[in-house]
DNA sequence: CGTCACTTTGAGACGAGTCAATGACCGTGG
DNA sequence: CCACGGTCATTGACTCGTCTCAAAGTGACG
């Protein structure tokens, strides 16, 4: 699954379709975001990319396989409060605010691509399409946390799961990495515990009362989404707050919906 | 409690300095701030200052009182994915993502001042300092949501209420509107639940749970502190994430701390 | 002085956690 | 080639935090 041998203009190519998509670049800013260097960086499951507290001086660019931001409890409890697929710039926010707030942690092996600070504010100086990008592409960040909050405050084990699921396969497909409804998927069941907010046990049971809806075959380090409609309407899932593409939420539908199962 | 006459100034001025200690402003990017034109808006408490999928043309300071920012399913359940008080540029990040994801409401009586975004975008485009003020402000909102969600998921009702006690006192003293530990409190339990994602019912036993420590005395639309440290101990609160000085935060403290009373 | 919003109380149900053990898989080294 | 150790997935029995439903109490305001 893993590709060896990985440019890193293929790399940076797919972060800027993905970032133009919501934020329109001419070629010279699209130009100056190809040109900047960037070292490469492979890392296995559960290294850390950015230890907590760190003082960061690069951003991180997703090349393959998964990522997630941990907040960590001196008891050993820890929460994962992002997850990053290929193509997403993890840490683009620490350009601003270096001093990191906690672990960037691998979920699985991963390929990244390490952009220093100075290159990033140096184009984002130049070009005030290039820092309204950045800045945009925090908040969308933001507003996915959001919705992650909202999940975890109203929604239960069953419902986070599915819209996790859901999550993910559609910031895949958009990436252009994997289709929706089928991709690879290396984050054990801790992990997605920590994602969720609740314990590895309980994933494992919610996990099974998926599979057996039929909706969904998750295992062998892969997801199988075989009723998208189903799974979505367990979840409550409404793409909108993803910003994927340039507004085009119209105001009727931007709300979330909740479960259907839950009526 | 509500002052009848706010100046325009005045309340911008409080923007600023508190803007400028984590973002240092020049004399001159700080007066462009503080020519901005905008028009003062009262409001009671449970009214929207931004309906849900609207697309947003102004950004709301607050001057007074406080501010949630609501996700709603359609079955009724909200959730509160951030606080605003004095001082607090809401809906900064509708300047970049303009169409909202929730509502934005009054939790209190309010006193807001509404900025055009084209005037922001005007002195954003201007003044690189001030982007990347805003652009921070941002991110800082951000780091704020990610403690809350790990809150969310990893704290018991018990912690998570002392930790937004501790929070909001800790953000009205840094606004300069109030101390820390003896603030007032005008959002109701049911407004604590939707921010805590627990129900009204619960926030009331919670909050008698804490009363009963001795601890804080909350009621009457006021909140008084009696032992910060026992709180925050509670809460495990370490106010780091909250970046209110530039950079302070030395790595050996940048973690948070769970609460001692799950030792 | 009644209405309305908010707070408080009680009893019972349920979702998720805890603890502890077993099972499956996989890379590694003897 | 197989025994080993490690990580991850699965299971069972029991506990506990929080929710639900329902009702009553409090206080502000017109």
């Amino acid at each position: 699954m893993q590709r060896l041998t990985v440019s890193t203009s293929e790399a940076l190519d797919r972060f800027i379709s993905r970032v133009s998509r919501r934020s329109p670049l001419s070629d010279d800013e699209a130009a100056a975001l190809l040109a900047l260097p960037a070292t490469i960086q492979r890392a296995r499951g559960n290294a850390d990319i950015v230890s907590p507290g760190e003082l960061v001086e690069q951003s991180c660019l997703v090349v393959d396989g998964m990522l997630g931001r941990f907040v960590q409890m001196v008891d050993g409890r820890r929460q994962i409060t992002a997850m990053y697929v290929a193509g997403d710039m993890c840490d683009l926010h620490s350009v601003v605010v270096p001093r990191a707030d906690g672990a960037l942690q691998a979920l699985s092996n991963v390929v990244v691509l390490r952009i220093p600070h100075d290159d990033l504010r140096r184009i984002a100086k130049r070009y005030p399409a290039i820092v309204e990008a950045f800045w945009r592409d925090c908040v969308v960040d933001a507003s996915i946390q959001s919705v992650w909050m909202a999940n975890m405050g109203r929604l239960d084990a069953k419902a986070r799961m599915a819209h996790l699921l859901c999550e993910i396969g559609t910031r895949l497909e958009h990436a252009g990495v994997a289709k929706r409804d089928r991709f690879a998927f290396e984050a054990t069941q801790s992990h997605l515990a920590d994602a969720l907010g609740l314990t590895p046990v309980h994933v494992n049971r919610t996990l099974q009362d998926l599979r057996s809806t039929g909706f969904v075959a998750i295992g062998n380090r892969r997801v199988e989404i075989s009723d998208w409609a189903a799974l979505a309407a367990i979840a409550g899932f409404d793409p909108a707050y993803l910003h994927l593409d340039q507004d085009t939420v119209s105001a009727a539908t931007a709300w979330r919906h909740a479960p259907a199962s839950r009526a």
